[in-house]
DNA sequence: AGTACTTATTCAACGGATTGCGCAGCAATA
DNA sequence: TATTGCTGCGCAATCCGTTGAATAAGTACT
């Protein structure tokens, strides 16, 4: 139940409106954890109503008001609180393995066309987050360190995948010379 | 929500009670879903209202009753119609991750100490995988393919999580001698 | 002129998931 | 002997998350 903590972890160095971090969410921080425009409007809610954050109303002309939010004293030092807790191991629920796990049952070039699907989701993936590390390295990568590390980790991540997809069509062009498939 | 189909890949080859499934969870396939007894025996109830299971009872004496669980014709049509619509992408949700993003708050040293945490618990599963990976090649890895390519995925996003780890450490040893943390 | 997208927030309903608890007896260890 | 651990099942409350919809006004494209 960290939505919140990574709300708070985005209100560290801006203001912003829920419409702002869903945005964010779908981009950056989304890389480790996502969220869609409901939930974060909710804990926002949630948050406001425990004095974690606060926002101030900003009326607008030609676009609908928001409210801008920032964190608070309280907020940060929940924040805090929350950092220094050892994190719970994150669960795994991957529906697509639990395909190739049970992929026996199904025959095999349908199980290669998914693969193939989910190889290009990965693929984009993986020169988006290239693209956006080396924009930060151009610029000395220490200022936003922590950011380059999240993203390091989602481009080794998608590589891993990739490598791995490799792997599963070597042995299904091999397996299914031998038993023919349904 | 495809708790139900991962029960149903389970079932798919062996006659089953939900605490044999739980353990199940525990380790094979709790590489790619996981889930607690809890789940497990709620799925179970609702999986036999709808006919896609069925389970004779088994009194025991020294321990308690248990029900074996089968699948059903209606069940196995369920699981391949699943299996032959694209799965939703995985989302993201790692605690971990959203610690490192909001890094620049915590000291260098804390992070560090959890990243070994977190180091160990990947180097226990990358031993366990690959101990039953190499199991699975001895008697030649045909039968459980599918096992395999599981086992084998699991392994290396353990390698890639601590090859990552590897560049966090470098990366904050000498961020660490700059900026004198907290 | 009509369609679609972007900015911006919110509500309601449902279902999935977690947490905590309870029962019950046997086996093994401290 | 007391405690812990394993086998085995289940309920209830609560919380988290998803889906779908509504409102409202501007811009951009066909």
């Amino acid at each position: 139940m960290s939505l919140r903590h990574a709300i708070l972890v985005l209100l560290q160095d801006q203001e912003a409106s829920g419409y702002d971090l869903a945005r964010e969410f779908a981009n950056s921080i989304g890389l480790v954890w996502n969220a869609t425009h409901q939930q974060i409007y909710l804990e926002l809610g949630k948050l406001n109503d425990q004095n974690m954050v606060k926002f101030r109303h900003i009326p607008q002309d030609g676009k609908p008001d928001k409210k801008l939010y920032r964190i608070t004293d309280e907020g940060r030092d929940e924040l805090i609180r929350w950092l220094r807790k050892p994190a719970a191991p994150p669960r795994i629920r991957d529906a697509f393995m639990v395909k190739i796990a049970g992929g026996a049952l199904t025959d095999t070039s349908s199980l290669l066309r998914e693969l193939d699907d989910q190889a290009d989701l990965r693929r984009e993936r993986l020169s988006t987050f290239e693209a956006l590390a080396n924009k930060l390295d151009e610029k000395g990568r220490d200022k936003d360190l922590f950011t380059y590390l999240t993203l390091r980790r989602g481009i080794l991540d998608q590589q891993a995948w990739l490598h791995w997809a490799d792997e599963v069509r070597n042995a299904l062009s091999k397996h299914g010379m031998l038993s023919t498939s349904v």
